[in-house]
DNA sequence: ATTTTAATTCCCGATATTCGGGATATTATT
DNA sequence: AATAATATCCCGAATATCGGGAATTAAAAT
């Protein structure tokens, strides 16, 4: 009776199923959802009462997940410890960490740095911007799903044989009236995008809320993307110019040491 | 001819041994050695060729590990993603942050975070001192393994039922002329700890090395330790009373803090 | 204190999924 | 081009997961 989920969408050729599975459980915390009881774990996950708790003793008895007393469970600190090191060898965190700390300085809004892993727009640095009143929380990244302007970067300047996919996987539901929701449209903008070496996002994802984004190169590839994001009466259509270069410019400083690493 | 390892120390009861077997493999990664191929992993956790590999993509697929062109693999960048996730809900994150860093700022060394989950002491924050000649690398820590200040805090106040484990599970090796090699001079080192309230390590794990712990209590319980870090000829004999006082001045600000949020 | 309820752990046979070894394909090196 | 090293694919064998439900523990309510 051990039927098991078979994902159809996913190929599980050479892969571990039950590591996925485990990941899988980890993937259901998000920013929305800290805490999560064993019982919403099983049934988010589609597993078995005995299931969900073998896994859960292995991730907490390594720190992966920690109880919550009465609340349940939430992420654990050892994936605290193995940020520290993942990030010290990152060789995009030791770069960038500089200069977006001057953007974010110089323009005073919230600025992202994203890395892009297959399908997935990973938030490797989020500062916040001094002004209390911005955008508290942002929706986190995993394509399938709208595109904002990182994703529309990433996927402008994505390799060739990655590009079609991804393009295929966005979300075009109408989250605003502005929300892009023609394939066709989505294209023209990709096109842009590619032409003019930086992407927007006009509130197609949150009334309100603008972004301006960039590419970062790391050998030939656009791998990251710096982005600033702010509201609409901040982001004018008169402070763009200015905004969007000084994103280019930060982004462009970036691929360039990068780019030196290398050699 | 599946002959798996078995391991006879851990108990194997009610978990999930791959899923286990998938976070031994991030595991290997650490400070001394962040980049790892292949074949040494395989070599690292005893396994067959195709099983690292399985285990590999998928932890690739999910950002857990990178591949470094021609070096090997790295610790991912999804791991930095959910660090924020984890930071974020980690009651003691918040609060400990601002005293840890004004601690560091007031003794000018290296400041360190942990927590003990079971018999794992995690570091969640080290702050770097300014002093450039310092101790640039610290020993990472899972009991069983020598014990540290943090080390001999964390067991000191271990709740009785975990205590006897965990003193066992001290590493009496000599690592400098001065280490703890004795169990009874352990002993005794530990009781004075719960007398004094913190712990000291004079160069007993690195030579020229010492360091002062106090612990912090959670739900009546002494799940963390703040402890500072620096060299001999700083922390002296005269000038270690003022560094106790303020290490558990600090840790005690952090106990009351935590405390008041419970309730 | 006692009952009720929920939450977690334990047990078991069935079988899905890992396992290892080796062949194959790909990439790097000389 | 030839060699070496690395990575993927394929297979039968059997380990270790799977789910269902009982048993235990913890929590909540009466």
């Amino acid at each position: 009776m051990a039927r098991l989920k078979q994902d159809l969408d996913t190929r599980t050729d050479g892969r571990n199923a039950i590591a996925d599975r485990a990941i899988e459980i980890l993937l259901s915390f998000s920013d929305d959802k800290p805490v999560l009881t064993a019982e919403q774990l099983r049934e988010a996950n589609g597993m078995s009462r005995s299931a969900i708790y073998r896994y859960l003793t292995s991730l907490r008895a390594n720190g992966f997940v920690a109880e919550e007393p009465g609340q349940g469970f939430r992420l654990g600190p050892k994936l605290i410890e193995m940020a520290r090191i993942a990030r010290r060898d990152n060789p995009i965190m030791d770069v960038a960490q500089r200069h977006i700390r001057q953007l974010a300085a110089e323009c005073g809004e919230i600025v992202q740095l994203l890395e892009r892993v297959g399908r997935q727009l990973i938030l490797l640095e989020k500062i916040d911007s001094q002004h209390t009143i911005g955008i508290t929380h942002l929706r986190g990244g995993m394509l399938p799903s709208p595109a904002g302007s990182s994703a529309k970067v990433l996927i402008a300047f994505a390799p060739q044989n990655e590009f079609d996919e991804l393009l295929r996987s966005v979300d075009l539901q109408a989250y605003t009236a502005k929300s892009i929701t023609d394939p066709k449209e989505l294209c023209r903008q990709i096109d842009l995008v590619r032409q003019n070496g930086y992407a927007l996002n006009d509130e197609e994802l949150d009334e309100g809320v603008r972004a301006v984004a960039a590419p970062i190169f790391s050998r030939r590839e656009a791998r990251y993307a710096v982005s600033v994001v702010g509201p609409s009466f901040r982001l004018t259509d008169e402070a763009l110019p200015q905004l969007i270069s000084k994103v280019k410019a930060t982004a462009a400083a970036i691929s360039s040491e990068l780019q030196q690493r290398d050699s």
